[in-house]
DNA sequence: CTTTAATACATAGGAAAACTATGTATATTT
DNA sequence: AAATATACATAGTTTTCCTATGTATTAAAG
């Protein structure tokens, strides 16, 4: 990952994003997912991503479904009704932080 | 500010990129170009700043210049050589922070 | 003229987010 | 059979930023 510090603040909005296009996914497939969309730039550890699901599940964002898959629990994530919510919110929130930054920053667009 | 948890490692990106365009502030001039240029959505306390100056004085990539001002002293920063290196670096990696995201979140160009 | 607001620096203490390290266990590939 | 990939989980730590607090000067408002 190039710089980890940047992540901070993003990590649920990726979560909920990722749910929205696809419905359910578990906690693995998430990390895998994460690595292929950013072409291995942002590695997500399992010990960031499964006590931020948690939390989540707390917050009422997502629900849990477990699956037995042979003699394993997997354990999948779907978004409630508030997660549903909330993805919108986050996309506009982090699109409207791109903007502050460059207008701060004086990038010139892509 | 909007949610302040983005922020978070964009700070020291901040204060490089202002040094290098003014050559050199104080903590205060800092807090309220930060809060013009960003239209008030970026709201810099005394508690964020103040500590992250100093640490980036003790790595390096600042220096000091105490000015009085009637009874009071100013304490302006600016760059060091390893601190005006570090400016473009710092960009390029949230720019390429900012194209990652687009990516895993789908966003289309503003 | 005096009180309030703005300017200006600083630190202590705490919360949140993400990391490293570790643990457990099953399934697949070599 | 061993090594790697899959799959979940938590404890402990670090980093970053916040709130709260403190001190003090200068300018504006009443």
């Amino acid at each position: 990952m190039h710089s980890p510090e940047l992540l901070k603040g993003t990590l649920q909005t990726i979560i909920l994003k990722l749910l929205e296009d696809h419905g359910k996914m578990y906690g693995y497939e998430i990390t895998q997912k994460v690595k292929e969309l950013s072409s291995s730039k942002i590695l997500l550890t399992e010990g960031s991503l499964y006590p931020m699901l948690h939390k989540m599940v707390a917050e009422g964002l997502l629900q849990t479904e477990d699956f037995h898959i042979g003699k394993r629990v997997r354990k999948y994530y779907k978004l409630t009704a508030d997660g549903s919510e909330a993805v919108s919110v986050r996309i506009a929130e982090f699109t409207d932080f791109i903007k502050t930054m460059s207008v701060v920053l004086k990038l010139h667009k892509t």
